[in-house]
Order: structure tokens, then sequence, then C-alpha cells
RNA sequence: GGAAAGUUGGCAGAGUGGUCGAAUGCGGCGGUCUUGAAAACCGUUGUCUGUAACAGGACCGGGGGUUCGAAUCCCUCACUUUCCGCCA
């Protein structure tokens, strides 16, 4: 959620800043700013009246005290009329915070400088290439077609028990998801990341702190009965453990790595390209989150980014870095790379990892602040990035190893995995 | 699932209608003392909103009510703890 004291001060910046992710609802912004002039007026206005009746709440505290009743009560029979006056302008004040807070969280958060203009994935810019496309001979199979070879994902076996979009994961090819999981955690750990575990359920208001809610209620899986939702990302638990929190400058930067299953409804989401590992409903996921000073968030960004490239370089996958243009930005990021693996039986690239800095786009919802060096409040930073997504590694993994015998299992997994090769 | 108790400042913990934004202790910060530190002593120490700055307003789990006046009384919801039951 963007700031109101920001976009008070900076409409022009900021209807420009959200024209570049093609959000161009010029009115919209004004009618927050409207609609925030009429808070502040109608809260002055009431608030006058209450100093007044506390004024004379406490005069007649006195008088009783001091005995003269006559007095007190004079005085009584007039403040029944603040109540009243007090009582229409808090009616008007919560109806337009209500329609002012249905507005501003319909605002996106702000690109930063560096994100260029676009509309579409294809306008997003290629930072940097990383390792050959090996050229895979013409009957390469696409990893559904390994993993049924091999006898390691079993999709049919995950639509028996849930539905499409819940592989089960058998010997091998289960084994491969542990190794993975674990050399994430512990390469994370390597670099800093505190390893955490939380819980895969949220509530309401974690939803609301990352940004999950309102927008993108219809992504989550939702428990009825609990009134709790299934985690889409380790983001949303990992992040509001600091909801409400007031850190120290010493604090930073605060380091965390989770891993989770995450699920997804993926409501709309059908056709070739959802096939096999490509996209699931419940799939495993190590998380990086930061919260840091707002100073060098940047820095930071670069680095959780040249960090999950180490991941992709040591797992020895072709890569390619993307920074996302305005138009292909999550709601809440000021600025994300992609990271996407070559998927050479597929013939194209998979999105395997992402890292976007929030400025105080979730810190403003979770009220995550630190007392600064002058001594005022100020919100964090947050960042967040997978580090990694696990299905399309494997997709990836299975698909630029395989050989005539079998799939030879990358180097620096083989100690976690135990054996070389799947066959 | 049943029963009871509770929810107050960073933490612990008083406060049952006006003098309470809130005692006291711990912690934090500043100082005195000390070569330095500890101890002791003195001072200070919530957040939000608002103003040029004062002032003012709001907040004692959330919401609502009674009252001129609510941390304190009433209703309601949520959560926590303990005991019983069940159980990985």
């Amino acid at each position: 959620m963007l700031q109101i004291s920001y976009i008070r001060e900076n409409r022009d910046k900021v209807i420009e800043r959200l024209a570049v992710r093609n959000f161009t609802q010029i009115e919209l912004v004004d009618e927050i700013i409207g609609l925030d002039e009429q808070i502040r007026s109608t809260k002055s206005a009431s608030e006058s009246i209450s100093a007044e009746a506390n004024a004379a709440a406490k005069q007649i505290g006195d008088l009783m005290r001091q005995g003269k009743r006559e007095e007190a009560e004079e005085i009584k029979a007039r403040s029944g009329e603040y109540k009243e006056e007090v009582k229409l302008l808090l009616e008007k004040l919560g109806g337009l915070e209500e329609e002012f807070f249905q507005k501003i969280v319909q605002l996106p958060n702000l690109p930063y400088k560096d994100v260029p203009a676009g509309r579409t994935a294809d306008d997003n810019q290629v930072v940097l290439e990383h390792g050959h496309k090996l050229m895979l001979p013409d009957d390469a199979l696409p990893h559904w077609e390994l993993a049924a070879k091999y006898d390691i994902i079993d999709f049919e076996l995950g639509v028996k028990v849930s539905g499409a979009g819940f592989p089960v994961y058998k010997g091998k090819g289960a084994r491969l998801q542990r190794a993975l999981i674990n050399f994430f955690l512990d390469q994370a750990t390597d670099n800093g990341y505190r390893e955490v575990q939380v819980p895969i359920l949220i509530n309401g208001e974690s939803g609301f702190g990352t940004g999950q809610l309102p927008d993108k209620e219809g992504q989550m899986y939702y428990v009825g009965a609990d009134d709790l939702y299934l985690i889409p990302t380790a983001e949303v638990p990992v992040t509001n453990m600091y909801r409400g929190e007031i850190l120290k400058e010493e604090d930073f930067p605060i380091k965390n790595t989770a891993y989770t299953p995450c699920f997804r409804r993926e409501a709309g989401s059908y056709g070739a390209h959802v096939r096999g590992l490509n996209r699931l409903h419940q799939f495993d996921k190590v998380e990086l989150v930061q919260i840091v000073h707002p100073d060098n968030s940047y820095e930071v960004l670069e680095e959780m980014s040249t960090y999950v490239q180490s991941l992709l370089q040591k797992l020895k996958l072709p890569y390619r870095v993307l920074r996302l243009c305005g138009g292909d930005m999550g709601f809440t990021s000021a600025m994300t790379y992609d990271m996407e693996v070559w998927s050479g039986a597929q013939k194209r690239w998979l999105e395997v990892s992402s890292v976007s800095n929030f400025e105080t786009y979730q810190s403003n919802r979770l009220k995550t602040r630190f007392k600064g060096m002058d001594g005022k409040m100020h919100l964090v930073h947050t960042l967040n990035g997978s580090a990694l997504a696990l299905p399309r590694i494997v997709a990836c993994i299975l698909e630029e190893n395989q050989a005539e015998n079998g799939i030879k299992v990358p180097e620096v997994l083989v100690p976690y995995t135990g054996f070389e090769w799947i066959d």
C-alpha cells in the first residue's frame, strides 16, 4: 500500500511512475487525494468538538469534587449536544475512511527508476544470459515423458488422490526433491540466512500484510471452517513474522530462509504450457526473505539476484536474468528480476525464481518499522526471492541431463541424493 | 470437544467510574562516580494523528453500548493459558 503522505505531496510523480506499469487511472489517484482531504477536515472538526467535550467533562468532575452540584448539572445539560455532533461526524468519517481504503488498496506499487516501461513479457529486459543451451537431439524427451519412463513422478496417481496439478514423486524422484530442498537450504544458511519453519496456513491479516489479500484472494486455497488460507509462497508467513514489529537499525539486515510447500489455485490457467511440472497446484520452494534499511535495499536486491544465479550455476543449468517491465511486474513490487532456465526439450524458458524489492509497499501494510538514527520511525524495506522453486528446476535437470541409459544427477546434488544416475 | 481463568507500555505487573497515557520493578537511553568496566546514584524513556511550532485528538485484545465522563460497568467477537477428553 502506498503511503498517503507521499501521494499527497507527489501527485504528479505518482501518476508518472504508475504510467510505467500502464496504470493510467489518474482519476483514482485524484479521488484518493480528495478523500484524504475530506477525512482530514472531518477529523479535525470532530476533534475540536471532542476537545470541548473533554474539557467540559473535566470541569464537571472538578465541580462535583468541590460539591458544587448545581454548576455541574448546568454544564452537564449542555454537554449532551457534543455527543450527537461527534457521533454524526464520526459516522461520516467512518464512511470516508472505508471508501478511501477501498481505493488506496487498488494502487499498485510505484516502479523503481530502473524499471523499463512496457506492457507484456515481451518488453522485459534480458539482463544477461549464462551458459550454453545444450543442443539436445531431436528425439530428446520432455520431462513428463522422462518422469514416466523412469517411474519417478506419477501425475495420474496424483489425480486420483487429489486432482490435476498434484503430482506424486516416487523413489528417486522423491529423493531428488528432498536433495534439492536440503541443498538449497544449506546454501542459504552458508550465505547468512537463518532457517525457519513456518505455518503453511495463514490468517487474513497475514494475507493482507504481504499483499495477497484483497486483490489475489481467488489464487489462494481457503479453509472456510477455520478462516485460514494455504500459503501460495513462504513469503507470506516469513514476512508476517515481522508484522507490527519495531526493529533497531543494528538488526539489519534480517535474512530468513524457509522451505515450504506452496499452494496455488491457478484458476484460469490451461493449455500446453501447463503440462507436466510446468504449473502445479502444489509445489515445493525454498524462499529467501530480507528485511533491510531503505538506504541499501537495491544493493540487497542485486546481492539476492547474484545468489540465486550462483545456485543455477552450481546446478549447471543455462539461464537468463530478466528485469521485468512495468506491465509484467507484480502488483506489490517496485522492481523484480526473474530467473529463467532453458528447457531444451520444450525449447522454452521456464521461470524458476523471482526476486523482488517491495520497498515500503508491504511494510506500510505490515507496519514493520525501525527507529532511525534521527530518532524517528521509518518503514523498513522488504525483499524476497525464490531460491529456488523446485518443479521447473527438476524439469530442466531431467531434460538437460538425459542420456541413453538414464539421467545424470548434477554433481553438487550427489552428496544429497546418494546416487549419480536416475535409471 | 467440555470447563475455568485471563488479554494493560519493550518485558513483568498494579490499577474496578473523574486527579490514569496509566503506579512499581526490570530493560533501554543520557549523566555522575571510575584508568576502564561493574555496582550505586540522578535524570529520561510508548505509538498514531495533528501543527510552522505550540495546542488538540486517538489508542489499556477487536467491535458495540451505558455515562457529562470508561483501562475500570454491560454486550459481543477473537485470541491466550490451565484442567479434562482425544491424539501425531
